[in-house]
DNA sequence: GCCAACGTTGGC
DNA sequence: GCCAACGTTGGC
């Protein structure tokens, strides 16, 4: 089994609307790296640190957990969605989606600050690698999270 | 195949 | 909302 980190932005979805629908098709990685992650590495029973960015102040919320293999990302051949792309052709899809179920909401969120200040993970892809929306977590990594997450700040 | 221009992400 | 960091695109 794998661990993972995936960010939203919860204005646009967040673990509260994961919470409510159980389930969900993690639509929209148009990012090659991520997209080779799901693609490639990803598998049912996969353990995922949700991760809200864009919101003050940032951090890891929850976890869920991969509930599917890889799909073709049905986004990417709908004109109307944001994550069209009039590139991909349907005998070769170039995205890729997978399904997430909700898991649990952490007690304390931990936040991006607190990871920063911690030694021990300093050598996270989520500190050394601005931008990426999808990314693997050490096992230990994910273990010092979950840990940080039931203590009060 | 280089690299400048451009677009996006996401912390602040 | 600003803008740094980074990825992608496309002219040459």
């Amino acid at each position: 089994m794998r661990y993972w980190l995936v960010k939203s932005e919860p204005d646009e979805f967040s673990l509260d609307n994961l919470k409510e629908l159980k389930k969900t098709s993690w639509e929209g990685v148009r990012n090659y790296q991520a997209r080779n992650f799901m693609r490639d590495e990803m598998a049912v029973g996969d353990r995922v640190l949700f991760y809200h960015s864009r919101e003050r102040p940032p951090g890891v919320v929850g976890v869920a957990e991969v509930a599917s293999g890889p799909y073709a990302d049905p986004s990417q051949f709908d004109v109307g969605s944001p994550y069209f792309d009039a590139k991909s052709r349907a005998d070769a899809p170039r995205w890729v989606a997978v399904d997430l179920v909700y898991v649990r909401h952490l007690r304390n969120r931990v936040g991006l600050d607190r990871i920063k200040a911690t030694e021990a993970l300093q050598e996270m892809v989520l500190v050394k690698r601005p931008r990426l929306s999808v990314m693997p977590v050490s096992r230990e990594h994910f273990e010092l999270i979950l840990e940080m997450s039931r203590e009060v700040e």
